[in-house]
DNA sequence: GCTATTGTTCGATGAGCATCGTACTTACTT
DNA sequence: AAGTAAGTACGATGCTCATCGAACAATAGC
C-alpha cells in the first residue's frame, strides 16, 4: 500500500528563522547533505536508515520532524518506511540561493 | 582616545553551524540587516544605541557577543561607544552568497 | 568634581531542545 | 501465526540560551 502523508507547511507561511534555526543543527545539517547528494545521483529521496548519522534512532526520528515542521523537507511513507527528500525546488523559489550557498558553506572544513 | 579591540575569530576557523545559529534569531538577524542597511546608506557601521530592538541593553549587548563571536561582525570602541560592523567581504569569501541569501530571505514577511 | 551617557557584567529565571532507552505500532516475510 | 524490520511516541535528563534588572565601569561634558 502506498500512502501519501502530506504534512509539510505551505512554502509561503515558512519563516526564515525557522529554516536557519533547523540548518544551525550538525546532525540536520549532514541530513540535508545527504538529501542533497542524492539529488542527482539517485532516486532523490532516502528512507530514514539510509540515512547514516551518529545519533540514535528516535533522535534521528526527532530530528527529520523538525526538518519536516520547517519545510525543508517532503515525507512520503511505503511500507514500513519513510521516504524523506528536499524539496529544493520550492526552498530556492522561496529563499534564492539560500540551500545552495549553506551546502557549499557545509562543504567546507 | 582611540581604541582598535580586534576580537573577531579568524575567518578561516569559523564553522558553518556556528553562524547560521548565530543568524537563527529574530533579535539578530534584525541587527545584520540593519548593518546591512547602513553599508551603502551610510558610514557601514553604527553603535550599540543606533540599532533599534525590542530588548533591553543588556540583552542586545549579549546578541552583539553571540554575532561578533561567530565571526559576522567587527567591533570598534572609540570613547564609551562601540561601533559594530558586518564582516561583509570576509564572510562573502568563505561563504559565497550567504550573507546575501540570507537577507534577501529575511527581506521576505 | 559632578553628572549623564554608553555599554558590560552578573545572577536569576524560564523555556527550548538534543539526547537516550524503552515501549509501541505498523507492515513485511516466512 | 510468528517473527523481524522500520519508525514513532513517551518520559527523563541535562545543557543551552534568551531575557530581565540591577550593579558596575569608563568616558564625555558641564
Amino acid at each position: 500500500m502506498i500512502t501519501e502523508k502530506s504534512l509539510s507547511p505551505d512554502m509561503a507561511t515558512i519563516d526564515v528563522v525557522t529554516v536557519l534555526h533547523a540548518l544551525a543543527d550538525p546532525v540536520r545539517l549532514e541530513i540535508v547533505r545527504q538529501l542533497a547528494g542524492c539529488e542527482h545521483s539517485g532516486p532523490g529521496e532516502l528512507s530514514c536508515g539510509q540515512i547514516e548519522l551518529p545519533v540514535g534512532k528516535s533522535t534521528a526520528s526527532h530530528h527529520l520532524k523538525t526538518l519536516s515542521a520547517a519545510g525543508i523537507t517532503s515525507e512520503r511513507e511505503e511500507g514500513t518506511r519513510k521516504y524523506i527528500r528536499l524539496r529544493r525546488k520550492e526552498l530556492d523559489r522561496r529563499f534564492p540561493g539560500l540551500v545552495d550557498s549553506v551546502l557549499a558553506a557545509a562543504g567546507k572544513g
